[in-house]
DNA sequence: ATTACAATAGTCAGTATTGACTAATCATTT
DNA sequence: AAATGATTAGTCAATACTGACTATTGTAAT
């Protein structure tokens, strides 16, 4: 649901053929999902079934055909109620790493805390290509901002266990 | 691979037939991920084709026949492998919602306002269940924090966005 | 005695997602 | 002239996941 928004809210701003679609999403939207092309083929067809897309062949010189995709006016619509649908709506974040640590006691805790500095300096990466992030005026700063707090939420988490995992008996 | 973690360490710690799985996920599991039943019976099946788990038939008076799973010597070693790669590694959080925010614009400003309200509210109340939840010792307790650490971070992205929706135009 | 609902145990068809693969053209290097 | 790698445009088999459905038994209410 959010790939399909995804790709009809690119198509809002012009047709585009498959390859052009793919780039533009794996360098303007990588922060917000990172769509597969082969997913991308998939959910274009999708959306095709549903007559929200529509695709003309074309072909330049003599490079291999391409389609050309293009937003229906139906899809103009349904772009919208995606859209409201998924400002309107919450969808809290999965925690995807937590399950390690409630069977965190299964590991001797010299382990446990190597383990943990591990994914600690994991995340401390992350954080610093998210600093080297100039200024980016457009409304990619809020989701910027946001990874960038979600990071430091992990920071703090990972930070809290490994303070903790010694001095379990008190 | 979450999920065979979580399934494989509820079976360490004894022998489970499918309901007690389900609801023992459903319970006591509901904050690390929402397994949906037939997930769990797949990821069950796949577990045993790969000789991690083994079940025996059982039944108790008339109930209906029922499979009772139970962890194998190599599930025991391919837990803990799974263990290891879930604490050592880092998987970040997804921004579901942001797309939504990328489009804001195609929104007039007084309905974005109002759907982010409403995306405001969903967070609020998600946050206070949240509080409502008392002193868990365990390690439940880090993923309750951690939980609500993505509230408060979701909290002020969307309200960094109301604040600044109006004046875009200085 | 009957109705209704929770407990019990799963199946299955359909949807979503991905990695691996194919194939042609063009520019650049060697 | 040959090799290399980027550009271009997809396909396909396999995997993962879910909602909707089926059936039986026990239990409590009416």
């Amino acid at each position: 649901m959010v790939k399909q928004l995804l790709l009809l809210g690119i198509l809002m701003d012009g047709k585009m053929h498959g390859y052009q679609l793919n780039e533009y999403v794996k360098h303007a939207m990588n922060l917000y999902t990172d769509l597969k092309k082969s997913t991308a083929y998939f959910v274009l067809g999708k959306l095709e079934k549903e007559k929200y897309v529509s695709h003309q062949v074309e072909r330049e010189g003599k490079r291999p055909e391409r389609r050309v995709y293009q937003i229906t006016k139906e899809g103009k619509l349904y772009f919208q109620e995606l859209l409201r649908k998924c400002i309107r709506g919450y969808t809290p974040a999965t925690l995807n790493d937590d399950i390690g640590i409630a069977f965190l006691d299964r590991l001797e805790v010299s382990e446990a805390k190597e383990l943990l500095e591990s994914k600690r300096q994991k995340i401390k990466d992350q954080l610093k290509k998210f600093d080297d992030i100039g200024d980016h005026g457009s409304n990619l700063r809020y989701a910027i901002d946001h990874s960038a707090a979600y990071l430091k939420a992990d920071l703090k988490w990972v930070n809290s266990i490994l303070e903790n995992i010694g001095k379990e008996i008190k």
